[in-house]
DNA sequence: GGTGAGATTATCT
DNA sequence: GATAATCTCACCG
């Protein structure tokens, strides 16, 4: 089932834990694509890191927005990430997917990555989001209405993600140089899909 | 198997 | 003008 606002709704770090194992769809023309969430990263309120830590923001306006929407933005000039706003409105949290486990679609996520590895398909918040077409024109849209959403675990009977249900492992966020001593990174530790272990 | 440089641009200082 | 929640590839050992 397609994940309600009120899951979101919630602390930002247990969401972020939660999501793990969930199913991330992307319905459009070119095809529909989906990979289990085998890792993310929880940004908090009154944390540097945060995009959202020195205030609202044309950028960041998503995570100022209601839970259970999406705040896509590019980084380095040439990679999009996806974000899913979580916690009480107008707070400023919100949770990294950082890596998937690719289910359904895979042949276009082939053709949109260059490559043929599965484990390379989606290993990454820049990889996943150019595999599965996430663009900008999605920032701010409702996970639970739009064409992008998040699906609880046991969404596929028979199906579910390499090392889950597991042990998750908790720990320091990747690619950040302020408050990167902060356990808000988590994995699925049986997944061959995260980004680095 | 690991490390480092370069790509490339929106955003904020 | 510097920075950035990344990725890929070249090069080294």
């Amino acid at each position: 089932m397609i994940l309600p606002p009120a899951f979101y709704e919630r602390d930002t770090v247990a969401v972020a834990g939660d999501l793990l194992g969930c199913l991330l769809v992307h319905r459009e023309a070119a095809g529909t694509t989906m990979g289990w969430i085998v890792e993310t990263e929880a940004y908090l309120r009154d944390d540097p890191a945060a995009h959202s830590f020195r205030g609202e923001t044309a950028r960041n306006r998503a995570m100022f927005g209601p839970a259970g929407h999406a705040y896509v933005y590019r980084i380095y000039g040439l990679h999009t990430c996806v974000n899913i706003v979580t916690g009480q409105e107008g707070v400023g949290e919100a949770v990294l997917v950082r890596a998937l486990e690719p289910v359904a679609g895979i042949e276009l996520m082939r053709e949109r990555r260059g490559t043929d590895d599965p484990l390379a398909l989606c290993s990454g918040p820049g990889k996943l989001t150019q595999a599965l077409g996430i663009t900008m024109s999605l920032d701010r849209t409702s996970l639970s209405e739009g064409p992008l959403q998040v699906r609880s675990p046991g969404s596929l009977p028979g199906r579910r993600p390499e090392g889950w249900p597991g042990e998750v492992v908790q720990t320091t966020r990747v690619g950040i140089t302020k408050a990167a001593d902060l356990p808000l990174r988590f994995y699925l530790r049986g997944s061959r899909y995260v980004s680095r272990r």
